[in-house]
DNA sequence: CCTGACCGTCGAAGCGCTTCGATGACGCAA
DNA sequence: TTGCGTCATCGAAGCGCTTCGACGGTCAGG
């Protein structure tokens, strides 16, 4: 195992093992049967010379990179964690498959995209953070690369899509809210920033949260503690008859609820509380929160996978929707 | 520019251009040198067509593949966003050297250094939130693969290490608290897992800021509000005569300041805060505080270039420590 | 006017792998 | 015995690129 490493090649190993290097390959890749002393006489040799397959010479002859894209939206005022965990998601599940994962950020935009495509270096491709009318998902559609996409662009036709339903993650929210009998019930979301992009998911939220009988209203608010507290207050104020709230703000969250008590509400008594973030949010404040996960290691195991099955010629669904799930704690 | 993209090789370019296809080559890279014209009549084909080499063919035949790894520990208690900042800054800077970046996850451990190495796949590496005793740097050495660390660790002896100065960046901070006249003061660190690891950074910070004379301490702290609230509840209580704190946990920030508040402390008269930090963690609460700056994209971009210049066959500086700079507000 | 240096270009070799068709060995049915 | 299908393996042909050596054409110096 230790040892060169470097420079060792099929034909090292088909030396080693007495057979062609043709006959390396098949037992490596499986594809024509070969007799089991052989296959293990190759596979010792393998193990004994720590031989890799050259990435660049496999890609060329095979025409299969082994590694697939994921572009990300590095710079934007989304919620990084998140996207963290999305992205470890789909690593692990990409090396299961035996793939490498390329990272790309968002503003290589469409032209990047031709750029991987033509040069052959990923096999496929997962994109982050969809918006509405995303200006990549032509050029996508143009280069037919396997892609796989996190979100719903105004036009999903042809695509393959994921995500966590928001419009019924929206709706279990206003649903938790009126059945602890609330009256009027808000919506805080993130910031105006995030609406003003059209981001789909916060679109999707607040129809589910307003798609239902009961007054009820959607306030965008920044993530600083100062804004939130303002935000909340106001929010009090303005409607005395408030008793229900949705957050879809993860760094809010704890200010939210120094708010709350510094205005004498009393969470999980005469005010109610419900959060769509991470675990840990909803449960690292005092009391805890119910919540709805944003299930982004689920998502990107999903996304992964499908692409792994296009990329074998399998089909997938066109759109795959994640039931959201409510914790009570 | 629309049009195929696939499928477009150099030989297309050279009988497009009336030229041989090493000429086309040459032309690209700036290898040999090539008349006006013919440099001309070939971008020209090469913008028509869209061509993009192909990466496998390019690097087997120049044995180097254009992409860097990064490995990330993207499962820790990490600060998440400093982490994606550093992602984000290195992707840009890589992609301004016309390299790609391959994402890893620090679990992949030694064997997933070994196997990107053999494998060809990238030129280089960088490594992330490197402990003090890491395991991958022993491997590291041994395959010889160009690298650059994020991080110090305990034997750094031929490696190219690259960080912010942490040590003084305690040291700076211990000296604003001293300046406006604290006596006692206090680090409130990240949780104690943090340093149980041994990461270097949460060390070095501590060190430079008990390095110097007058009663100072350390006190690690989980970053849930809960948590907070009750840990600088319990260090006011233990010492009455603490006037000065430095928070070096950023989700932390806002709660501290509550707790501050709550005890009667007024921040900015007669209790100091000092922050470790990204800017907007010191903006947003209220007061703004002063704070040092963990500067993730200068370094993302220091360790970048400095990888490049590796693969180049130039040399580098072994050790690169990014001055502290402490910003009043 | 011839020689040699240099410039711009070409052709061919080869990077390490996959894959296709061919081949020999073997067993079995005719 | 001959003939044929199977199975395990081999050899050769590329995949698209870079790079090395070669080669004709110019131009300056002798």
């Amino acid at each position: 195992m230790a040892g060169p490493g470097r420079g060792v090649t099929i034909a090292d190993v088909a030396a080693r093992a007495g057979v062609a290097a043709s006959t390396v390959s098949y037992v490596i890749s499986g594809k024509r049967s070969i007799s089991p002393e052989t296959a293990d006489r190759v596979m010792q040799a393998v193990a004994d010379l720590g031989y890799h397959p050259h990435a660049g010479a496999r890609s060329l002859a095979s025409r299969r990179a082994g590694v697939v894209a994921m572009m990300l939206p590095l710079r934007d005022g989304m919620h990084l964690p998140v996207l963290m965990q999305f992205a470890s998601g789909a690593v692990t599940e990409a090396r299961r498959h035996d793939q490498d994962v390329l990272l790309m950020t968002a503003d290589e935009g469409p032209a990047g995209l031709a750029r991987v495509a033509a040069s052959a270096i990923v096999d496929g491709l997962i994109l982050m953070d969809v918006e509405v009318r995303d200006p990549r998902v032509e050029t996508l559609r143009r280069l037919g690369l396997p892609s796989v996409l996190i979100g719903f662009p105004a036009d999903a036709e042809g695509l393959t899509c994921v995500d966590l339903d928001f419009t019924a993650a929206g709706r279990v929210c206003a649903d938790y809210l009126s059945d602890r009998g609330c009256g009027t019930i808000a919506l805080l979301g993130a910031s105006e920033a995030v609406y003003a992009r059209r981001t789909g998911f916060a679109e999707r939220v607040r129809e589910g949260f307003l798609g239902r009988s009961g007054p009820a209203l959607v306030q965008p608010c920044p993530d600083d503690p100062v804004s939130v507290q303002r935000t909340v207050k106001e929010l009090l104020a303005s409607h005395p008859d408030l008793t229900g709230l949705a957050v879809h703000n993860e760094p809010a969250v704890g200010h939210v609820m120094h708010a709350l008590a510094d205005a004498g509400k009393r969470v999980g008594e005469d005010f109610h509380v419900v959060v769509i973030g991470p675990d840990e949010v909803a449960e690292r404040v005092h009391p805890q929160l119910p919540s709805v996960l944003v299930p982004a290691e689920t998502l990107a195991e999903t996304a992964v996978r499908h692409l792994m099955r296009k990329l074998d010629g399998l089909d997938v669904p066109d759109s795959t929707l994640v039931e959201p799930q409510l914790t009570i704690r």
